[in-house]
DNA sequence: TGTGGTACTAACAAAAATGTAAGTATGGGA
DNA sequence: TCCCATACTTACATTTTTGTTAGTACCACA
């Protein structure tokens, strides 16, 4: 998000950990802070803003137009505007986006595991 | 990594975040740059941290030394220290860190098959 | 004429992650 | 005595991500 400086050290090792790695590649495209969160709420169906604003309390609008765009230039989510006024936009999982689902219910069991242990051991 | 500021609306929504969903927080253990790395080397087996640093050129010492000691607190690696001159020091992953290996292998796939369907369209 | 709702954008600030360069302790061997 | 290897640590700089605040366009409706 914001901008991204193309001739950093930073930047290079993303590239070259993404293109050898896939599961690095997918991670960073669920990576930021709201986009899992975005994706759960999208599992259901279409969503205004507006309604995946208020399902998310905390997230300023400025993060949630950057998430979505983020994750509509990654095909994760389709972006539909109708011509009215006041806008109407809808945002949608795209087929990538919903077969990432299952893996994220892994990712919630095995979290949800992890979660009781560490709190048990420490 | 490095210092973090316990009173930043950015720590508290993490913090919300990591609590109310397990998914989260398990994508956070493993939202580092070379954290994912990390874990697929370790997954044959144990390795010292000269082993590690020599399959990774890429990564510094730095970046090397505050992943695993992150990944250590997060009880995804061991770390075994032997007292010798030079010293020693192995990495293995725990039973929760293999248990994210499966975990992985589909995001891995799943990535491999976003990655060519983005490339064919744009 | 003025207000309201929707989905944004812009300018800025703060925090977090990552990278750079140099230095540390240890004791064994030349 | 000096150099070597290992696994770090420290101080600092840069880049990236996240958050704050204040705006914008549009037209319907009162």
């Amino acid at each position: 998000m914001g901008q991204i400086k193309k001739t950093s050290t930073n930047y290079e090792n993303r590239q070259i950990l993404d293109s050898e790695c896939d599961e690095i590649y997918a991670a960073n495209l669920i990576g930021g802070r709201w986009t899992i969160a975005i994706c759960c709420y999208l599992a259901d169906g279409k969503l205004r803003f507006s309604q995946l604003r208020k399902r998310m309390p905390n997230i300023t609008e400025r993060m949630l137009t950057l998430h979505l765009r983020k994750m509509e230039a990654n095909r994760l989510v389709k972006r539909t505007v109708y011509a009215e006024v006041p806008p109407r936009v809808e945002y949608e999982l795209t087929e990538s986006g919903q077969q990432l689902m299952p893996i994220l219910d892994q990712l919630r069991s095995w979290g949800r595991k992890h979660k009781q242990k560490t709190q048990t051991y420490s």
